[in-house]
DNA sequence: CATACTTTACCGACCGGTAAGTAACGGCTC
DNA sequence: GAGCCGTTACTTACCGGTCGGTAAAGTATG
């Protein structure tokens, strides 16, 4: 909001800059939701800048440009998946439970309010080399992880006989995809859906068949972390 | 289809049309595959003509506006899915077979030369409202016959204990995904991947386990359909 | 000549980005 | 406490370039 213009100010004095005092982390969640919503390409920064309330340069004032704006989303993205999925399961040893836990954390920050970012990982054409290269390494970390815990699986001769890079693309497209279709105001309970995905994701996988689960994640607030 | 409607023509001198005589088929095979690797958005009109050796009022001979060719490519991209997926499926009886039938038939066809085509379901934001409505509308028709194998499962008692709708949307989203990381130069072989993904699939929501599949889908060629 | 096709030249709209100015503060001096 | 100054947080006005799309004039073939 600007403070005081020949438009209208007849307010006694609004505070000056801040009357909210985060104005970038609302420009980077605004702008995550809506190139979430219409793509990167086809969502401009004028666009973003209605959206928060701001004239263009008033925008250019806290970004220093569109690829960075998206590259600067994406990291907060990574971040925010090394944090609640990598952090929680690197700490469990059986591999089941490990992979049980990627999922069931997954699919929880994909069902909440981080559905938005998660789905950004997908334009990386938009970023520069240096930045795509970046974000393309923080990506393959995350797959071996956990495509290491389908080969600990397999080591014990637990896992279904199938290859694991296959197998690991495909638990990552079934939760990925959740943010295409989840809706939280819709007819599905959240703590469900993130179950129930668990369990098809675990049993299409083991050699057995599926396990009752346990490991089930704890909310996420993804304002928390403070994005940007 | 314009120029010199006869296919084929043998004559030996150079045909001043041009060398190839199916050209709007290449215009839409050409576009189909850039507006996959780079997004419609930022995929350019210029960038299409000037791949197709067109300039841009040329390529306008051809198509009639950008969401006419995006739309184009979508219908081409259902109607493949009806022809080699629904098809093929809906005549098989058995649940499980069925099931098993459309989540290889449709990886098949993304591992092969349509992979371009299915991932253009994504770019619904750039057509028009009407255009959308019916690509949205066969879209689900695709989804419901899924979810009908499913339900089919379920009352048989051989489903696992999971949503039909969650269990639908991850099958899909672990087919669809293929069209993001499977690489036909790469190290692993369609034939193989496909099974394994069937494999995953099938005995993610079946209640034993897996069963070693029968229904194994024929190559498919999307030229010889026509695109366009 | 008619049809089929392609070209050059151009349109207004919008793109990402910037230069330059300014209103409102907090802090400083006197 | 009056006057000023630097910083913060924006604004209006504008840049060159590209976008989707078209008008109109060719050119080759039947």
């Amino acid at each position: 909001m600007p403070r005081t213009s020949k438009t209208a100010a007849p307010t006694p004095i609004v505070k000056p800059g801040l009357f909210d005092d985060e104005r970038a982390g609302k420009i980077y969640r605004t702008a995550a939701q809506m190139i979430y919503e219409k793509g990167f390409a086809a969502t401009s920064m004028n666009e973003i800048a209605d959206a928060v309330h701001l004239t263009k340069p008033g925008l250019y004032y806290y970004v220093k440009g569109k690829k960075e704006l998206l590259f600067a989303i994406m990291s907060f993205a990574m971040d925010l998946l090394d944090a609640e999925v990598v952090a929680h399961a690197s700490v469990v040893e059986e591999p089941e439970a490990r992979l049980r836990t990627i999922v069931s954390h997954h699919a929880r920050l994909l069902t909440h309010e981080a559905g938005a970012l998660a789905i950004l990982i997908d334009e990386v054409a938009g970023l520069s080399e240096v930045q795509r290269e970046q974000i393309t390494r923080r990506k393959r970390e995350y797959f071996d992880f956990l495509r290491q815990s389908l080969d600990d699986l397999a080591a014990e001769g637990r896992l279904r006989d199938v290859d694991t890079t296959t197998a690991a693309f495909s638990l990552l497209g079934m939760v990925m995809w959740l943010s295409r279709w989840y809706q939280t105001q819709g007819r599905l309970n959240a703590e469900t859906v993130v179950r129930d995905v668990t369990e098809i994701a675990v049993g299409g996988v083991l050699a057995g068949g599926a396990a009752s689960g346990v490991a089930v994640p704890k909310p996420v607030d993804a304002r928390a972390v403070g994005l940007g």
